[in-house]
DNA sequence: TACGGGAATATTTTT
DNA sequence: TATTCCCGTA
């Protein structure tokens, strides 16, 4: 006993040493950017195991189930005992795990099938359009009004409410937004279908209607722990209180600085009230940074000091002074890509891994300009955040037999399904699901799809493979090879990149091995964020939002797009609180970065449609001084003076400011030659390397070259 | 009724 | 840049 104490103090500090053998109760981490948080939780569960914890009632929340595997992995090989039984997970895969078991109790029986954002939206979008649209170019769009509904959802408020506070401009469309709500819940119900938002509220419906489901889950899980807290919501909180009424002993571990998302309602509040809602709580602070050089370090404090509201603590470096991070102007979008490119090289030829590097960004789409010049330059690189795997169209068909199969009652599925026939429509694909829904036996909607007359010996062929996945229930692996067998034949009729899309589809079966229950596969799928784990020990270049890019850590961090507009965004620009949100996401940014780290950002975008436009530098890193943020500008003299976003606007003449076969100069583009004259305030240019561009006269200036 | 092609248009962040 | 929408044709 005593030698294993001393493992513990030799590794950690005294903050850590305290929250690791904290007694019983509720405790509140506070844990700073790199202050050794999953050290602190790892140690923790292993210090509870020592203490005679049975592992299997310790329930560890964290932000993806891959955040709890790598902690209960570490516990494993500290202290050489299996921690597999211990529970681990995001909030809605525990709510999903707990309703497939007990859902049933509150009429959700059978297996109802996790939507997600895209299938939510295009629900909308059918109810909008059934409920006769009258064009109203004020109403909010399907995706608006989805995102809306979430919105008020995850602060468990009422619905107008909801609409007053976050969308007035509606407010006076409240009777016909709130029937088209009821009409989504009622579409959801009949279908058998969860939104992210329902794993949370239905199973806290579970727990108010049927107390006693909550108090034998708290009572079976003995500890709870709960990382990121500074990014839970009102219904979380709530989901937690219930899970520790019997015993209270409650763990949390967050950051007040790191609270990044607050757009899908997570409170600061439920970390630093806290205290107030637990008033034994026990509170230890972790600001000894053993991650980023001083210089970084000093660049993150000073960008977050600014804050409106004060923090709770301050970060101490660990580490010697280290380089300056350095802020790098460049003329244009294309500059800054090259200059990514040329620094990456350089760094891999001082010996630094391309694992080891980072590219962090606001938005995913602010990479596709690098994205194309690191395939160019042969760099590998993987991404992170922006479009899912499971959002691909092929990975969303494959997923659509199996959850028919599921779920007979899933009319989006069926009908996705049926879509992929030669010679069936719309129309009469509405027809045959509609026809399905009523039939009560597998094997009946087997027999009506063989017998359905028209686009005939596909829809046989359809009802042959239904019918092998319809018997006993199937590992998820057996039943994707079976409903492979039948889609590969069709992908090349389609899709125009077929082979990529197999390529994707081979991952995925890959991924299936590892389960043995279908729900259990489709949930994680949907909810766990699988990003292409296979390929993960390799060498690649990171690509990443910087949402998705928390709790990782990199020796070189590169910052692109820091303008005004894009970080932070222009849709923060309303309120305070949001404008204080992108503040902290670029706090998370830098404090990514160990060694190096660059901030860029281009003096000139390309905006929708091929107009210009001028950027001021992002006001977060504007004013910061030199003795913290050494400036750059290695391509001013490049910088091409082209054109003007704003009025006063200049319309070349069709008379022949630029005849067919000028070449002409063009920032991002380069050289070209003019195929078609000015028409309608429009010119087709064809570049070398970039092919054919109409570009709107009204906005962008081409020079003669 | 299905389907292809062309044009218009929208682009935060995540479970 | 990718998706969506709309229209003309088979």
């Amino acid at each position: 006993m005593t030698e294993k104490t001393n493992i513990y103090r030799k590794n950690l500090n005294a903050a850590q040493l305290e929250a690791v053998q904290a007694p019983d109760g509720p405790s509140l981490i506070i844990a700073g950017a790199g202050s050794g948080k999953t050290r602190t939780l790892v140690y923790r569960v292993a210090w509870l195991v020592e203490q005679g914890i049975d592992p299997g009632r310790i329930l560890l929340l964290t932000f993806t189930r891959k955040a709890a595997q790598e902690m209960l992995n570490r516990v494993e090989t500290m202290l050489g005992i299996s921690c597999r039984e211990i529970s681990g997970g995001t909030f809605h895969s525990l709510g999903y795990r707990i309703l497939r078991r007990q859902g049933g109790l509150i009429g959700l029986s059978g297996h109802p099938t996790v939507m997600d954002r895209p299938d939510a939206v295009e629900v909308m979008g059918r109810l909008i359009k059934a409920q006769g649209q009258d064009r109203h170019s004020e109403a909010p769009g399907r995706k608006d009004l989805v995102e809306l509904i979430s919105r008020i959802n995850n602060r468990d408020l009422d619905f107008e409410q909801g609409v007053r506070v976050f969308a007035p401009q509606w407010e006076n469309l409240i009777p016909r937004l709130n029937s088209l709500r009821q009409a989504f819940e009622d579409y959801k119900r009949q279908h058998f279908l969860l939104d992210y938002d329902d794993l949370l509220l239905y199973t806290l419906k579970l727990f108010a209607d049927h107390p006693e489901v909550a108090r034998t889950l708290s009572a079976h899980y003995q500890y709870v722990m709960v990382d990121e807290y500074q990014d839970t919501n009102l219904l979380q909180a709530q989901m937690v209180r219930a899970l520790i009424q019997t015993h209270g002993n409650l763990m949390v571990v967050g950051d007040d600085s790191q609270s990044i998302y607050g757009f899908r309602g997570a409170r600061v509040k439920n970390i630093l009230e806290f205290p107030k809602s637990f008033p034994q709580a026990r509170i230890v602070t972790l600001e000894e940074n053993y991650r980023s050089s001083q210089a970084i370090l000093t660049l993150a404090n000073t960008v977050i000091s600014f804050a409106a509201q004060r923090h709770s603590k301050c970060l101490r470096a660990h580490n010697p002074a280290g380089e300056l991070p350095r802020c790098i102007e460049l003329p244009h979008e294309e500059g800054q890509s090259q200059f990514i490119v040329s620094q990456l090289k350089a760094l891999q030829k001082q010996g630094l891994p391309w694992s080891e590097t980072a590219v962090l960004f606001r938005a995913g789409y602010h990479s596709f300009n690098l994205e194309i010049h690191l395939q160019k330059s042969g760099i590998p690189f993987v991404k992170y955040g922006g479009r899912k795997l499971t959002e691909g169209a092929h990975i969303k068909d494959l997923l659509a037999y199996l959850k028919v199969a599921q779920n007979p009652q899933e009319a989006l599925s069926w009908e996705r399904i049926l879509r992929h026939l030669e010679g069936l429509g719309p129309k009469r694909a509405g027809q045959i699901v509609s026809g399905l829904l009523e039939l009560p036996e597998w094997d009946s909607r087997i027999r009506f799809l063989q017998e359905y007359p028209r686009p005939q010996p596909q829809l046989g062929r359809l009802g042959e493979m239904l019918n092998l996945l319809g018997g006993e229930p199937l590992s998820p692996s057996a039943a994707l090879e079976i409903i492979w067998e039948y889609y590969q034949p069709l992908l090349p009729r389609l899709f125009e990149d077929p082979e990529y899309r197999k390529k994707d589809i081979e991952e995925l079966l890959r991924v299936s091995n590892v389960y043995t229950d279908v729900d259990e596969f489709l949930g994680d799928l949907l909810l766990e964020t699988p990003d292409g784990d296979a390929d993960s020990g390799q060498e690649r270049l990171v690509l990443s939002t910087v949402h998705s890019a928390k709790g990782l850590e990199w020796r070189a961090v590169f910052v692109i797009w820091l303008t005004e507009g894009r970080f932070p965004s222009t849709h923060a620009r309303e309120s305070q609180e949001e404008l204080e949100e992108e503040r902290r996401l670029l706090y998370v940014a830098v404090t990514r970065a160990k060694e190096k780290l660059f901030l860029t950002y281009p003096l000139q975008g390309s905006e929708r449609g091929g107009g210009w436009q001028h950027n001021e530098a992002s006001r977060f890193i504007a004013l910061l001084p030199e003795e913290i943020l050494r400036r750059q500008t290695p391509m001013r003299e490049n910088v091409p003076r082209v054109f003007q976003a704003e009025p006063p606007r200049r319309v070349v003449r069709e008379d022949g400011g630029y005849p067919v076969g000028l070449k002409v100069y063009h920032p991002l583009f380069g050289s070209g030659i003019v195929e078609e004259p000015p028409q309608d305030r429009k010119i087709r240019v064809k570049f070398r390397s970039y092919g054919s561009k109409v570009l709107h006269l009204d906005f962008a200036r081409l020079e003669k070259a």
